[in-house]
DNA sequence: CTTAACAAGTAAGATGCTTAACGGTTAAGG
DNA sequence: CCTTAACCGTTAAGCATCTTACTTGTTAAG
């Protein structure tokens, strides 16, 4: 760690410079598991993923990704036509509606979450601990410092 | 350092925990940026940023973008209309096409630099130099295991 | 009971991507 | 030479996703 010391503005250059093309990758890696064998977008699966981490209403959603209720509402009639949500009333406020995933939609997620995670643990095989700790404490800090504080 | 030994799972889950979310603030603020002065989209911008970077054709760009030749065309199109592209004929091979920012994008780009630059600093001033140090060297390694090797 | 706020859905338009086809350029082979 | 194939960039048609503006139904406040 300690030849590691760079100043602010490194920083933000060596940010700059690995996100955008880290995430790319990482990105089309999740997009090839979808879409190959499921016949599904990058997109319809991130909505999967946060319905079931709670977010259970297309207002949630459209405020969790910041994007309009119109999109997440049109997003939402794909996944139902294929099967993978569905709409129902509950609660008092007949205004809310609750989304749920199908079975299938849960099965779809955790085979595609299984495939990702053995994609990146074989890339990262080769980094040993001290790296690894590196890593996980900056995506600590990251998040800590970018992410608007929530509930 | 010392403290966060992590393993490979755990490094995994972290990455993919902070990595959307992070990235999704970073590049809000950069189309907040850009959309709101200068009235072009983040797309475009990319565009800009990878031709000052030396992808100067239709082709270098689509390889490194990772999408069609159309694609970089049409958004091509659209800079040229917008005076921050230019189309030149030059060297032997008459193919291709030699694609120049005109000072006008320069400025553009140079101004939304800046403030994304600054906006991150200011985010990020909290940091002592043990953090800042995690940081950049998180971002080498993770590009070093990412990102395809190029020449 | 009217009015305002709110949740979700619908419609129309913009953007950005894809594949497929086309025109011009270059290189290789008979 | 002249044909064939590969290549660069462009264009066209189609698809997906987002936006804004509007509509429907629900709830709460006056």
């Amino acid at each position: 760690m300690d030849i590691y010391e760079s100043s602010l503005k490194e920083t933000v250059e060596g940010l700059l410079e690995a996100l955008p093309s880290v995430w790319d990758r990482i990105r089309s890696n999740l997009r090839a598991a979808g879409t190959g064998k499921f016949g599904i977008t990058l997109e319809q699966f991130h909505v999967l993923r946060h319905i079931r981490r709670g977010y259970r209403s297309v207002g949630d959603l459209a405020a969790k990704k910041q994007i309009s209720r119109s999109a997440v509402s049109q997003a939402i009639e794909v996944l139902v036509a294929k099967g993978l949500v569905t709409r129902r009333q509950e609660g008092g406020d007949r205004r809310r509606i609750l989304l749920e995933l199908t079975s299938h939609a849960n099965e779809v997620l955790d085979a595609n979450f299984a495939e990702n995670r053995s994609w990146m643990e074989g890339r990262m095989a080769s980094l040993d601990r001290e790296d690894l700790g590196c890593v996980t404490r900056a995506m600590d800090i990251l998040k800590r410092t970018f992410t608007p504080e929530e509930s």
